[in-house]
DNA sequence: ATATTATTGAACAAGATGTTCGATAATATA
DNA sequence: TATATTATCGAACATCTTGTTCAATAATAT
């Protein structure tokens, strides 16, 4: 990849992550993002298709930096779910500046999803812990969405918060 | 109130409620509403300050609607906690048509507040009845987003449920 | 019958997204 | 180093959307 590709697409990534710590993506338009960037329009459009476009980027880009490689999901679960949930709150809180952005309004639901497709899997190697009897799938969902309510909940409280402390809370709740 | 004044709100709202049965707030346009309701554009504008006016006003309206009057917050609790989780699905249900339209995207939030407000309410006063070592604020942000991941989950399957069991099977996973 | 008030339609401003293209600069290759 | 390729630039442009304005017209209340 050509060094000025490289840099451009650099220039842009940050400063839409920057833009998005103060402001939430419907209110950030391609002309914050390119003065910031310092780029031109048209290149900016020769990088990324729409607006759209680039927040699905940003999006994964995110998510593969906060969740990819951790040892939350690996085959030998020497870890509890408990630990694997405090695990991940400590992920997102180091990473508090980069996703407060992201959680709030119209890009919420997309790095939600995200976040879903993860627990989803991180719930389902544990279903068999959980002793209720209500069908699967509606225990599932209730498990993920609880946890995606801890993390909004976390993320309102600007992060300031035990993720053991809260990670034995949500098992009490559920358990 | 001029009865002309009257029948230009209400072709205003009801064109509008119509447009969100099909479409999610973001994609509706004013021009598509004025289209539909037959009204000038001024017209439109001389009842609703903004496009986000309307959708005000009609979250509340249909909120009211479904909320307002019934028997799930009186005084004198004659009813369960299940029973009146209950008795809120069949009325999402009964108003399956105007409510899925407002729980996409952008307008989720918006109505959903309505909801997570009622449920503050119905779940602080049987906060007693759970048991749960955890701080109390914790425990009913955990009660409202559990049961309203509910209410979408049952949005989302097109509302083919059965309330009772529904409700039945959220005071199982949270008791 | 008259005064008041609501509606209309058309034009307008402002701001956003996305496109196009010739000129220019940076890069890779020979 | 010379040359071909490729990325960037910038400015203009089309299009769509929200929201405003205003004089003419129609419906309503008294």
């Amino acid at each position: 990849m050509d060094r000025r590709q490289r840099k451009t697409r650099e220039a842009i990534f940050s400063a839409f992550r920057e833009l998005l710590q103060h402001r939430r993506y419907e209110n950030i338009t391609v002309q914050d993002i390119i003065d910031k960037a310092d780029v031109g329009r048209s290149t900016f459009y020769s990088h990324f298709e729409t607006k759209d476009a680039l927040l699905y980027a940003i999006c994964s880009d995110i998510f593969d930096h906060i969740f990819k490689g951790d040892m939350c999901n690996y085959p030998g679960q020497t870890h509890s779910l408990e630990e694997k949930l405090a695990h991940i709150l400590w992920h997102l809180r180091d990473h508090k500046k980069d996703i407060t952005g992201l959680l709030s309004c119209e890009s919420a639901d997309l790095f939600m999803g995200y976040i879903r497709g993860y627990l989803r899997e991180l719930f389902t190697l544990h279903l068999k812990d959980f002793n209720k009897d209500v069908p699967d799938d509606f225990l599932l969902n209730h498990l993920i969405s609880s946890f995606c309510a801890v993390i909004k909940w976390c993320s309102d409280k600007k992060m300031e918060f035990s993720p053991e402390e809260t990670a034995r809370n949500f098992m009490i709740l559920v358990s």
